[in-house]
DNA sequence: CAGTGAGCGAGCTTCCGCTTGACTT
């Protein structure tokens, strides 16, 4: 009789395939594409009357899977069930065990932590039972975070606005957002000021010059100029000379945080799409998985690194390391993300694949290499008469280790080396310049999204399967939106003393500050929605609320604490507090009085209306109707002022007349622009301002953009008046039935014939439908 | 690329963590 394959389950298809191809004929290996059973999506399905009994049910996408495993496990003979070693995978046992009716004689649980030959045939070798402690910690997590979400979620569709939500989780993202906007918001600026000096020596007939700096701040425009005033004509010198041996160590290998970070810092990609360009690396057998956070490396990793770092640098560079995770509450399940076969330095695939995969293999490979051994060097300079003095420092790299493959700083490719000129204590220095510019304290940076998630990482906020579904979400629901700032730009100070007058010059210089990119910002609703929470739930708003009830999840595993007990006792605080909310009367509108409008006396007013942010002047009494100017884009109710409020109303405004039409200035969707003759003219909001804008410079804005649409058309087509040569922002292009096609670089625009174009236009389109 | 801002009521929305496709844009 034919002997029946053993099944192992784990979560995830492409492992699946890994571990079928290590383990050959005798194993058949399925996957349970994560959980396969889980709360109603519709209901609560927790049983308050009975002990917080769960109702879980097969979601439709997921029966599929579940029948195919029946069928496995029926030509089965044992089944191993083989999720990850964390709370989520023993539950995801559990529920396999449940769901397909595995007997007790023929299922065994095994665990491992990283897909090699080695772990596996151990794994399979040291078999355990499910561990109910852990599932019913599991258990207490899914229920809490049911209990939180869909019982306060309601009360902000009821007070606040339809389709809101609250969780565990992304309240406290978007609480984080709020409150550093109102950190900055309420941040004062304070201007000081910083000392640099620009000297020269001349040494065997050879000149050189040497930049330093004063640590420390001078506090006004007055004490700088003192100092200033006091170097006049004095002579430096170098005081002092140290040399002092720095090593830099490289950073661990990749955890989902970490590498959402760094794509981010260095290749500009949002948490998204690095995830999913990971995703694709991970199904093509490039990389390792990409939810994890562990920094651990297996065996066979760490002796393909050292045998690639020996062959590309020499053995001297490498150095075996072992990282230890310090993150909260992290479960390390798997490795760290690093490539499969590190000895593979590229793969094929699309230029962004490409990128974060050099990006994931340097990162790997330079953990596994000598530090970096640097020189740094400190001078002093000084004069007599003066407890200030200047500081200039070189960096020489004696041995490069890591940063070989992976530099430490700012995402810069090379690191990088400052060189002094050769000085030795006792030289006397003149100065070229010695400058004082004004600087201002910094409020704390906004958070994008990659900061966001190491911050929530940090908390022990999340996992690595949420951090980028998480910061959807809170973009989704409108509570933070995205996006770029132009920044505004103001003046700085600065003095000089010059060597040539011996004089001091002052001179105002302008920078730009405030500019942002692709940074989170909150919306009104996120604002008046994290109030509302913090005020009622100040406890689950708590920074600190997940690693509370983390501690108690633990309590939970170790068999210490019933898991019914710990949520009664959580319901029991939290069910009045979602009673006290949804007593409140009003709905929450955020409303607030700016002030009265000079005009009318009349009271203005900003809160959230039915279509977003508005301004209103006025009350509705009887007949009357208040006026209303919906907020721009940028503006919040909780920062605009009266005199901002008051200019809403002063758009859209005449502004003259040109060819016997109206020309009337206003602010839409795509910015600032003029309408005449019902056709838009964009305004350059760096140069003009639709509030002030003269009808001379309007029709100077008009005549210009005639201009380059005439310029525009380069040739139509009696064959077919569909088809236009267009030039445009980026050069010539076709534009055909309203579809834009590119011109090869070497084909003259203006000699293309009609044939030509429509070629090049089917070929376009074949490429598309590939 | 503009302006909406009354009110009622039915039916809908929602959490966090595990996994991928199957869709459209």
């Amino acid at each position: 009789m034919e002997e029946k394959k053993n099944l192992i389950i784990v979560e995830s298809p492409a492992k699946a395939k890994t571990i079928e191809k290590i383990l050959g004929k005798n194993y058949k290996v399925k996957s349970s594409f994560g959980h396969i059973r889980d709360l109603s999506k519709k209901k609560l399905g927790i049983d308050l009357e009975h002990g917080f009994k769960p109702q879980y049910v097969i979601p439709d996408e997921k029966k599929k899977v579940v029948s195919e495993l029946r069928k496995a496990v029926k030509n089965a003979g044992h089944v191993l069930l083989a999720s990850d070693e964390d709370r989520e995978g023993e539950a995801i046992a559990w529920h396999l065990s449940e769901v397909l009716s595995l007997p007790d004689e023929t299922t065994k649980r095994i665990v491992f932590h990283e897909i090699t030959p080695t772990a596996i045939k151990q794994a399979i070798t040291s078999p355990r039972t499910i561990n109910l402690d852990l599932v019913n910690a599991q258990q207490a997590r899914r229920i809490l975070d049911r209990l939180v979400g869909f019982e306060i979620s309601p009360i902000l569709w009821k007070k606040v606005k339809p389709a809101l939500s609250a969780g565990r989780v992304q309240s406290v993202a978007v609480r984080l957002i709020v409150e550093r906007e109102r950190e900055i918001h309420n941040f004062k600026l304070q201007s000081y000021y910083r000392i640099s000096g620009e000297f020269y020596l001349t040494l065997n007939q050879k000149t050189y010059l040497l930049k330093a700096d004063i640590p420390e701040k001078f506090p006004s425009r007055k004490a700088a100029l003192e100092f200033l005033e006091f170097c006049k004509g004095k002579t430096f010198s170098v005081l002092n000379i140290t040399k002092k041996p720095l090593k830099r160590t490289p950073p661990a290998p990749f955890t989902t945080s970490t590498l959402q970070q760094e794509a981010s810092r260095r290749l500009k990609y949002s948490v998204s799409y690095t995830m999913s360009l990971a995703q694709r690396l991970y199904e093509a057998g490039y990389i390792t998985y990409m939810r994890t956070d562990s920094v651990n490396l297996s065996s066979l990793a760490l002796n393909a690194s050292r045998k690639k770092i020996v062959e590309l640098f020499g053995e001297k560079y490498a150095k075996t390391r072992h990282f230890k995770t310090r993150t909260k509450g992290a479960q390390e399940a798997h490795e760290a993300i690093r490539p499969t076969y590190p000895d593979r330095e590229t793969i094929p695939g699309s230029k962004a694949e490409q990128r974060l995969y050099d990006l994931i293999w340097k990162r790997t490979i330079a953990s596994q290499m000598e530090d970096a051994r640097i020189e740094k060097t400190t001078v002093t300079i000084g004069t007599e008469g003066s407890d200030k003095y200047f500081i200039a420092t070189g960096e020489v790299i004696k041995f490069e280790g890591f940063l070989k493959v992976y530099s430490d700083r700012n995402g810069a490719e090379k690191a990088e080396e400052t060189f002094l000129p050769p000085l030795k204590t006792g030289i006397p220095l003149k100065y070229k310049t010695i400058m004082a510019s004004e600087k201002f304290t910094q409020p704390p940076p906004r958070y994008n999204e990659a900061m966001l998630v190491r911050k929530l990482e940090e908390l022990g906020i999340g996992r690595p399967s949420t951090y980028a579904p998480t910061i959807t979400t809170i973009q989704q629901r409108g509570y933070v939106i995205k996006e770029d700032r132009p920044g505004e730009s103001r003046n700085i100070t600065l003095l000089t003393l010059n060597d040539k007058q011996d004089q001091i010059t002052e001179k105002t210089n302008k920078e730009t500050v405030g500019k942002e990119k692709a940074k989170l910002f909150p919306s009104d609703i996120g604002m008046l929605v994290n109030d509302f929470l913090l005020e009622h739930f100040t406890d689950i708003l708590d920074y600190n609320f997940t690693a509370t009830v983390e501690k108690q999840f633990d309590e939970i595993a170790r068999g210490g604490v019933n898991w019914q007990q710990m949520i009664e006792k959580f319901y029991k605080d939290f069910h009045p507090r979602v009673e006290a909310a949804e007593k409140i009367t009003h709905k929450r509108t955020g409303e607030k009085v700016l002030g009265k409008d000079p005009k009318t006396g009349e009271e203005v007013i900003v809160k959230i209306g039915r279509y977003g942010p508005v301004v209103q002047i006025g009350r509705a009494e009887g007949d009357k109707k208040p006026r209303y100017a919906s907020l721009r884009k940028g503006q919040l109710i909780e920062t605009i002022t009266l005199e901002e409020a008051l200019d809403l109303f002063k758009l859209p405004r005449t502004i003259g007349i040109f060819e016997n039409k109206e020309m009337v200035a206003g602010i839409g969707r795509y910015g600032p622009y003029i309408r005449h003759d019902n056709k838009f003219y964009s305004i350059p909001a760096q140069t003009d301002d639709p509030l002030t804008i003269t009808e001379e410079r309007a029709i100077e804005i008009i005549l210009a953009k005639r201009e380059a649409e005439k310029k525009k058309l380069i040739k139509t087509f009696d064959e077919d008046p569909d088809l236009q040569i267009l030039n445009g922002r980026w050069g010539p292009y076709i534009k055909y039935k309203k579809n834009n096609f590119r011109i090869p670089k070497k084909q003259d625009p203006e000699n293309l014939t009609y044939e030509e174009c429509m070629n090049l236009i089917s070929e376009a389109q074949k490429k598309k439908n590939k």
